[in-house]
DNA sequence: GTCTATAATTTGATAGAC
DNA sequence: GTCTATCAAATTATAGAC
């Protein structure tokens, strides 16, 4: 067995409360007595595993970046196929919003990112970052692409997707992101 | 002379400031308080021009759709060239971006929605869908394209716009917004 | 229209007992 | 690790003088 069934930590559980807040709303829009209550401890015990709140908003940050890049895999997995390779993609972020209808951590803190603390903005970059060192990959790994044409689709794909996540949502509507990720599956680099 | 000059009213005054405000961080991350040191005013002062902050959200995202959709003309303007239609569209976000580094009203509260008060999360909601619908319709102007498929491209479009705002606003690069919306001009429907 | 004053609540964070 | 107690500051908002 490579999983012991460990049960959640309470650094965990703050972690999964405060990511479900930050998804839903924003940064600055939970307080750290609002994921207490969640978990179903106090505040200063909230405190006590993270000192500040930027500690929460850096560690949510960090543990969804890794989720999501172990998640997608070696990206060159997907020899052959740019179409595959981008509903493979599409389909990390598909996932999160059908699951509990809650946007990519990201997109949503990037959206906020001049009022965030320092560090938090920081690793939010870096979320971006590696994402589209990831697609870049992949799709010079799936298609004869060169490495400017590659990185520059990755970037279309990227931010449509964040995108449709967002309209997704506004308009209460989940078939909206369908139809830009199967959109984007069609579109040539 | 259709502009007779007229300074701008102190409602006016609060309206930009609180703009500003959330297109740089979001909504929960400014006070009345904030708005009303950077007009220059007292915070009373601020609740006497509008109730609630909520009051302030409606009338800054209503403003901004307004003038949004009278900067863009009228959709049927672009016979003939759908390439040109999405630059045309694009170019309404890329000066947002470039005059003041700032990314779109709706891009921030949309990914803020959860945590809105309702009226503001419904005008958020309106800007999206009237920008569907003005993008539908230029491109079924602009184009032989049916009027499902322009629908679904103009989502693509819209989606990718927002996003790449967000992104290239995370990554600190303004080629990024340029990049998506140049691949968007490429792309067939 | 703008101010002072203030109320009521929330927030991020700490000290120290258990 | 979690709690109670507490703090200083900030936040939204109102009453009433000028």
């Amino acid at each position: 067995m490579e999983k012991p069934e460990a049960p959640p930590s309470r650094r965990d559980e703050i972690l999964d409360a405060a990511e479900r807040m930050i998804r839903a709303a924003g940064y600055n829009a939970f307080s750290t007595r609002d994921v207490a209550e969640a978990v179903g401890i106090k505040a200063a015990s909230v405190h006590y595993h993270f000192p500040t709140k930027a500690d929460i908003g850096v560690a949510v940050t960090r543990r969804y970046t890794e989720r999501f890049l172990l998640e997608l895999g070696e990206p060159a997995a997907f020899k052959g196929n740019l179409g595959k390779t981008i509903a493979h993609y599409a389909d990390a972020f598909r996932r999160a919003l059908k699951r509990d209808g809650k946007l990519c951590v990201c997109a949503v803190l990037g959206a906020e990112i001049g009022g965030l603390p320092a560090d938090v903005g920081e690793h939010t970059r870096m979320f971006f970052e590696r994402n589209l060192e990831w697609l870049t990959g992949a799709m010079m790994a799936s298609s004869r692409i060169g490495a400017a044409r590659a990185r520059r689709h990755a970037t279309l794909v990227l931010a449509a997707l964040e995108g449709a996540l967002i309209v997704s949502k506004s308009l209460g509507d989940e078939s909206v992101f369908a139809r830009v990720a199967d959109g984007l599956e069609n579109v040539r680099a």
